[in-house]
RNA sequence: GGGGCGGUAGCUCAAUUGGUUAGAGUACCGGCCUGUCACGCCGGUGGUUGCGGGUUCGAGUCCCGUCCGCCUCGCCA
């Protein structure tokens, strides 16, 4: 084989001149007649145009004729200035390569689909997951690629300057109760027994810190045995950290550093200094702890001014407890809603709510003189405070989300998020970060009678807060903190406990015995003895951020070989049975399906 | 586990109320073409209509089941 002397996407007019030697695909032939062929060959870098005229050598001029797409090809020519005219759609446009030989590497049969984006737009993606072999070839899958190596390479960089030490961390684990279902693999050595797939390096990476690491960065695996979303994969990648005598503020000035110089190095966006929102003020205003800043129509509680209305559908909601909490009406204002929201758009919202759990969508059009339409005339003896709590004017929509307190706010979250997209509010232009603070430790899970952390049950309350552990968890707040991208999580992570009483304690709110503790994080707990110091850390969705920063709002996109929603692999057809002899081995048998 | 959408040629799609031999573009194959770059022109090959049942004189179309893909609720400390 000739080794290529550059890349296809290399070449400009200052080669032309020269001799050179080209290795790639083959994306398309443009066959002129026997005088004449095109041939446009393709890497990851871009695309040559090479030109076969009638004084290259016969033979040479059939086997160039012989190409088709996706064949593998070598050519040797000399590059020069386009004779017919310069192509602005290829950074390589302005030169060709007048070839003087060619070899043809390997045949590719007719491709299943061709490594072509708009194609790949209009394609069914399962068709390109089980070609993903060429899917990846095109531009875009290959720019993403690229984007996904950058931001690790940054990642690396920014951290190493700051002192982290890269650590890997195992990936065959024991099983531990709280969190996401784990994966399972069972082990040979020890029939009966199975190691679990590391949801997160958590307590590794906590217990580096006791080990005196310091500082630890690992771009790592995570693995979570949960139905997939579009921006959800059972199997996902983490840019994760942890540092050693830090507080909260040092954490978040050095991640927030971290997101600044990933947009400024990979888009060349300038982020200012992050803002932050407590979670109270995240869910109030937004109904959601991540939420998207891009726009308005904040929710707005009027619990207190339905208290007493002869509407009973607001009145009995405020008044009713679940499982021991009041219900509330929360509300939207639209501006200009009446009119930009049709009869079968605000139907569609009613739907949506109910699939969120609540009954309805109560609403109501403003006008000058009061309201109508929907629970308008239920409204009237609220009408003034209503407007003025709610900035009411002639031609807004007013909706209300009414019942438990959760359900309210997911589901009017979901509806404002909607409707800012279906009214264009949202400027998909801007980068609207955001950290969110000060989460509760715990919530009380009714129906398990305990208590549930809210991040993890390693998250440390904040400094001062610890005698709230005794007394009242659920007013405790956490030294947690998430970092919000215009309306995603990016980021996670907290200040850890750091002392054995503090952890002990937590786990005993949440429902373990000083037994279980120890015998599911008695490792931990034992590091927590000898000496371990202040600690805390973060983790980055990988995924999410290459997602936002390649502009996609699909996770498959940004994962080279992903899984689909079923956790199928398409390309190697995972999972498949293991034959007798591998199940013997392992002392396993597989049962019948108990529901059939 | 629930809800929604989809599955017809390699790919993207069409096919009236259940009715002739399931069509088109593209890709592919053959021929022609000396400046193309979505090359063009002429001709051709290509189908288990996801799979299995059922209804019917007749099913891509209707019914039942099932598989696969996507979106989503639950789930995701």
């Amino acid at each position: 084989m000739v080794r290529r002397t550059h890349r296809c996407g290399e070449l400009r007019e200052e080669h032309v001149g020269r001799e050179v030697v080209l290795n790639g695909w083959v994306d398309v032939l443009r066959d002129q007649g026997r005088g004449l062929v095109f041939l446009d060959l393709r890497d990851r870098t871009g695309i040559t145009q090479v030109v076969f005229e009638s004084g290259i050598d016969g033979e040479a001029m059939t086997l160039a004729r012989s190409l088709r797409r996706e064949d593998v090809a070598a050519v040797r020519g000399v590059v020069r200035r386009r004779a017919g005219g310069a192509n602005p759609r290829l950074a390589t446009g302005s030169i060709e390569i007048e070839a003087r030989e060619v070899e043809v590497l390997n045949r590719a049969e007719q491709p299943p689909i061709l490594p072509d984006d708009a194609e790949a737009a209009k394609m069914d993606e399962e068709v390109r997951l089980r070609n993903r072999h060429i899917d990846l070839r095109r531009p875009r899958m290959q720019q993403i690629l690229g984007l996904r190596s950058k931001v690790t390479r940054i990642a690396r960089e920014y951290f190493h300057e700051r002192g982290f030490l890269e650590v890997e961390t195992p990936l065959l684990i024991r099983s531990t109760p709280e969190g996401a279902r784990d994966f399972v693999v069972p082990s040979r050595l020890h029939p009966g027994e199975f190691y679990a797939l590391p949801q997160s390096p958590q307590l590794f990476k906590q217990i580096l810190m006791v080990a005196g690491c310091d500082r630890y960065l690992q771009i790592c695996r995570c693995l979570r045995d949960e139905d997939p979303r579009a921006d959800r994969q059972a199997e996902f990648s983490q840019i994760d950290l942890e540092m050693s005598f830090t507080d909260r503020e040092e954490v978040i000035e050095t991640m927030g550093g971290f997101a600044r110089r990933l947009w400024k190095e990979t888009l060349g966006v300038e982020v200012p200094e992050i803002p932050r929102m407590t979670w109270t003020e995240a869910m109030n205003r937004y109904g959601i702890d991540r939420p998207d800043v891009r726009f308005g129509l904040d929710l707005v509680d009027v619990s207190d001014l339905v208290r007493e209305s002869p509407f009973a559908v607001f009145a009995d909601a405020v008044r009713t407890l679940h499982r021991g909490r009041p219900g509330c009406v929360k509300a939207i204002r639209v501006p200009g809603g009446a009119a930009a929201l049709s009869r079968k758009a605000t139907d569609a919202l009613g739907e949506m709510a109910k699939s969120f759990g609540l009954g309805g969508l109560p609403l109501a059009k403003v006008t000058a003189a009061g309201f109508e339409t929907g629970v308008a005339k239920h409204l009237e003896g609220i009408a003034a405070p209503l407007r003025e709590r709610l900035g009411l004017a002639a031609g807004d929509l007013v909706l209300f989300g009414v019942g438990r307190w959760e359900v309210v706010c997911k589901a009017l979250a979901e509806i404002r998020l909607r409707l800012g997209r279906d009214l264009g509010l949202i400027d998909d232009s801007v980068w609207r970060f955001l950290w969110v603070v000060d989460f509760p430790m715990f919530e009380y899970d009714e129906e398990a009678s305990r208590w549930v952390a809210l991040h993890h049950p390693f998250t440390a309350p904040m400094p001062g807060q610890e005698p709230l552990l005794e007394t009242d968890p659920g007013a405790c707040l956490s030294a947690g903190y998430d970092l919000v991208l215009n309306g995603s999580e990016i980021a996670g992570g907290s200040i850890r406990i750091h002392r054995r009483e503090i952890q002990e304690k937590v786990f005993s709110l949440i429902g373990l015995t000083a037994e279980e503790a120890d015998a599911k994080f008695g490792f931990l707990l034992r590091a927590l003895r000898h000496g371990a110091p202040p600690h805390g850390g973060i983790a980055f969705g990988l995924d999410r951020v290459v997602m936002h920063l390649a502009g996609t709002d699909n996770i498959r996109d940004v994962i080279a070989f992903p899984k689909t929603q079923s956790g199928a692999d398409l390309l190697c057809d995972a999972p498949s049975a293991i034959d007798e002899a591998q199940l013997k081995e392992l002392r396993l048998s597989v049962r019948a399906d108990p529901t059939r």
